[in-house]
DNA sequence: ACTTACGGTAAGTTATGACTAACAGCTTAC
DNA sequence: GTAAGCTGTTAGTCATAACTTACCGTAAGT
């Protein structure tokens, strides 16, 4: 139900996570964002194309070039996902330091 | 500098999220948990030990058995990180929808 | 028209890591 | 004590994907 997960899987990547940060700063076109990454154009494009379809950024042509910006969509269905544990986890850990105490509220 | 994120990269994996769900029901052993999973139990064991190195998950010994159980450190740091972008994510979905408006002064 | 800049696609190489099988350590039961 | 159960570790195999080089199409400038 909740698996592929493709934003999270997406954003493992170290590459794409600075492309992805490097977008946070505002929408650009591709060859900008290549030229100060560590890897060639063609790397960035093709991350570019897996950060779209996991709905990370959107993309829009603007003459000659194709300028990306970061979308929520992706982001949010990584948020919804990790709330699922937040609340568990936070019980989890209570009970944990409870032990010792179960005498004395 | 934000890199690495190894809570992030530990939950790319499809089994490794299997496992974390399965720990969202409450503390269990490793043997309990390779029954229901697809994988050896070696391979649970495995997972286990990169999970509790990404600080998702915490063991505690009981008798001859292993319990392992949610850590809510792994997730913070994930939360954290997608924080970083959530404000300016928004603003540049908010921007698309304004359209235009780069006014000459 | 040609030329240059920008970007996506194809093919091929390589490195990372997920998995199984076999082994070793430790704990409880007999 | 020995045996049986539970777990971590090692070695080795195999598949996935990240990357580069080369190529092709398109848009703007001369």
């Amino acid at each position: 139900m909740t698996n592929s997960l493709l934003a999270l899987t997406t954003l493992a990547d170290p590459t794409r996570r600075l492309i992805f940060q490097r977008l946070a700063t505002g929408p650009q076109p591709v060859g900008a964002l290549a030229r100060d990454l560590p890897v060639s154009r063609p790397a960035v494009s093709q991350h570019l194309a897996v950060l779209k379809s996991a709905g990370l950024v959107t993309d829009r042509a603007e003459g000659s070039r194709r300028i990306y910006r970061i979308d929520p969509h992706g982001l949010a269905t990584i948020r919804i996902w990790l709330d699922q544990f937040w609340s568990v986890s936070l019980q989890n850990y209570a009970d944990e330091f409870s032990q010792d105490e179960e005498a004395a509220p």
